[in-house]
This record gives structure tokens, sequence and C-alpha cells, in this order.
DNA sequence: TATATTAGTAACCAATAGGTTACATATCGG
DNA sequence: CCGATATGTAACCTATTGGTTACTAATATA
């Protein structure tokens, strides 16, 4: 539990939808489970959990309010990852056009 | 499971290894599994099965013989999902520098 | 001080994930 | 044709995931 990888924990959609909802701006605990009328709050609250063991949030308490905020460095490692196929599909995309001039 | 999501294709540390194999160029899929002496054969081709179902690999079948090599295409997806976050995280490493400058 | 409000946790449950061994299927080579 | 090789699938098991309801702890407020 004590810090999971960020593709684990981006790999969940509402997770990710967490994660755009926070992009905007900080957000109380309460306010950010009414964005997701369909679970429960406890269920945003584990995903929550997840978040932070990941380091993708870190909460900030105000009495008895706790406010998330997104700290996007861990995905530096995701972006690192998936460029390493930027190349590879540049490549095909190259192959297309010349493929298409010469048809 | 017909189309499931990069994301969650790639959330698996084994997964993303056989990714980067691939990436060197196709293999078979037994070369694929020896490369994973820890884990069995069928364990590796049920990983397969999840790449292909999300359209990260797809095969050639040659003979007996069954070639794997990657489309990184799906993988747009994750890449401009995380490119969301590139501006919150540059202004965060422009607060540090600014920062560092003042002090 | 009593009561709401805010947030997290405990205990539980069904479904999924990732692994195993045993088996089926298809092709190659002698 | 027959044995070896290459690959995938079936059946099964355990751990993890994502969800629920019920409860606890702490802080604000009338």
């Amino acid at each position: 539990m004590p810090g999971s990888s960020p593709f684990h924990a981006i790999a969940d959609p509402t997770r990710r939808r967490i994660l755009d909802a926070l992009l905007a701006g900080p957000l109380r605990a309460g306010e950010l489970a009414q964005r997701f009328p369909r679970i429960s709050r406890p269920a945003v609250s584990k995903h929550l959990r997840v978040l932070r063991s990941s380091h993708l949030v870190f909460t900030e308490q105000r009495g008895r309010e706790v406010w998330y905020r997104i700290d996007p460095a861990p995905l530096a490692e995701v972006e690192k990852w998936v460029q390493q196929y930027r190349a590879f599909w540049e490549e095909k995309l190259q192959a297309l056009k010349k493929a298409a001039e010469e048809s």
C-alpha cells in the first residue's frame, strides 16, 4: 500500500475522472464524491486512498475539511514510458503518408 | 473482453515488459515467454491475449509459429490524457526555479 | 453542551486478475 | 504416418479490486 505504481493508479476510469476534476483546482473530499452520484462516498474515499498512496494527490486538512489537490509529478514516469513508443507510431504515420503520395 | 482500455492493459508490469521487448522487433510467442522465466508460458499467453484485446499488439501466423508485433496506436489515448497534466507540472517546475533564483 | 457535518474505516461481498497444471490442436520434419 | 514442436485453452485456485452498508472520530455550530 505505501507507494503503488502510477500505472496502476490511472488504470481505473473513476480515478482518472477524479484527477480530471482536480485539474481545475483543489476540492474537498465530499464535494469530490458528489460528482460521482452513481457510487457511494466510501467508494470514492477508497479511490482517493489509492491516489494518495501513489502520490498523485495530496491533502491539506482545514478543520474538519480535507482538501485534495493534484501532484502530477508521478505521471512523468508514465509519460516517459509512453514516449518510447512515439518514434514507433510516427514512423508508421510517415510510412502511410509516403504510401499515399506514391499512389 | 473485445477491446479493453489501454490504461488497463499497461497497468500490469509484465505486460509493459512484453511491449518493451516487442519494441526491438517482432517475436514469436514462445520466444517471448522464454524472456519471463519466473512465470509460465500460459501466463504469458494470457497477457498476450489482453494486449491483443486492447489492440496494442497484433499477430501474424506463419505456419505453426505466431509472430507478435506492436501496434502503438492505442497509446496515443494514454499520451493525450497524460499531456493534459504537463502544463500543470511545468508550472510547478517554473515555480521551483523562480524560488531558487530568489533565494 | 448537544447536534450536525465532514471524512475515514471496518466488515463484508461478488467479480476480476494473475497464476498454475493438464490438455487440445495444428504444423513441421524424419 | 508419427513424433516433436509451437501455441492456445480449460479448469481451477488465491489474492486483489471495487463496491456496499454500518460505524467511528473529529470539528463546527445552534
